[in-house]
This record gives C-alpha cells, structure tokens and sequence, in this order.
DNA sequence: CACCCGATTATCT
DNA sequence: GATAATCGGGTGT
C-alpha cells in the first residue's frame, strides 16, 4: 500500500516547475494552509488564472524586472504578493518551465475549509459564499499582505499548499481571463464547474 | 442582472 | 497624470 492518500503532502517544487498554463489548471483542488501562530486555516482553490511573463502582455512581468515584480523572476514554488487598486492584496504562485524567466499563477478564488470563523472576522461580509470569491478577498480573509512577497510555499511555514486528489478535466472549464486590458483573448482562467466560490462572471 | 462609480496608492510614462 | 490581475455599494431595467 503506497502513497493513496495523498493528505498533508506538500507540493514539492517541481509542481512549480512546469509549463505557467499547466500549473494554473492542475492547482485547482489543491488546498491553501495559512497557519496564524498555530491557528490554521484552510481553502481549496476552485478558480485561477495563468499569467506567463515573457509571452504575454497582461502579465507583470511582461516589460522586463522591476522591485515589484522580482518575485516572478525568482524561484518556483514562491509566492508573488502585489498590491493593486491602491486597497488590495492578490496572491500568486511562481511558477514556469527552467527557460522562461518569469511567470506565475494568480489565484482567484478558494473554498473555505477549516478556521471559517476566523475568515469571518477578518471580512466584513455575513454571506459564506462572498467570503473568499475573488482575489483580494481571499488574501484578506487569510490575512495575506506584503510580508508574504517571497516566501517560500513549498515548506511549513505561515503559507503553503498541499496537495490533493486531481479534479477531472471534464469539471475544469477553460475560459478567458478578467479583470485585463491586453491579451484578453487566452483560455488562461481556470474554474471548477459548479463551484459557488468562484468569482462572478 | 447590468452597468457605474468611488475608494486609495504604488508604479510607470 | 493615468493606470491598475479589485471590491462593494448604488441605480436602473
């Protein structure tokens, strides 16, 4: 009997280290673990979309290394955290093959799994379903910041993911990315089908 | 449900 | 000075 249960694995960093679109559709499922000082709380990632730097124009990457940016050209298996509307926090995992030089995948929406309370509290909102559907209301119901740029997702620590049993690609719809104005045209978002978590559109 | 807009600031032109 | 990988509240159909 091996390794069926594949609970409390860490992914390791060769997930990261693949194709930026592959990543995006693969982490779908997964499970998000921010530990606040021995409080955990959990999420499944129902919703993301592929941003891979060097080909494409919406990525932040696009025109080249900046102090913003540097996470993206940094290791795989990292976490890219940017501030954007002058009020939120959006959360990314590095990730790419070993030749491109920047790329990551934006996480836009989870499922609230353990510590929902405690995400209640740091959200204003009463409704479940509005708790953690969108990307900068995820990082704020996980408490995500700045300090987060960086670090290392691929070991205990306060953030890291776990892996989880494949979701069927008859259940993932590929779809264009939102939220851009260049390079709208690409099936770079990925969703679960049915998922109330998802964000509107 | 479909737009419209204000909030609020780092980054780039 | 404009833009931005957003959100939540508002108004109108």
């Amino acid at each position: 009997m091996k390794n069926n249960n594949q609970k409390n694995i860490i992914l390791p960093r060769s997930f990261y280290a693949r194709d930026t679109i592959e990543v995006a559709r693969d982490l779908i499922g997964k499970i998000i673990i921010r530990d606040i000082d021995g409080i955990i709380l959990a999420a499944r990632i129902v919703e993301t979309e592929a941003y891979p730097g060097k080909i494409d124009p919406a990525s932040h990457a696009y025109r080249g290394k900046t102090e913003r940016n540097s996470a993206l050209f940094g290791p795989v298996g990292h976490a890219y955290v940017y501030f954007t509307y002058g009020i939120h926090y959006c959360l990314n995992f590095v990730s790419r093959v070993p030749e491109s030089p920047a790329g990551g995948v934006l996480i836009r929406a989870v499922e609230p799994l353990l510590g929902i309370d405690h995400m209640y509290k740091n959200r204003k909102v009463q409704n479940l379903h509005l708790l953690t559907n969108g990307p900068g209301k995820l990082t704020q119901a996980l408490e995500i910041g700045p300090d987060f740029n960086h670090i290392d997702i691929t070991k205990k620590g306060p953030l890291y993911v776990l892996d989880a049993p494949e979701v069927s690609h008859e259940i993932v719809a590929v779809v264009t990315r939102i939220g851009i104005s260049q390079a709208k045209e690409h099936l770079w978002r990925f969703y679960e089908k049915g998922n109330k978590f998802i964000s509107k559109k």
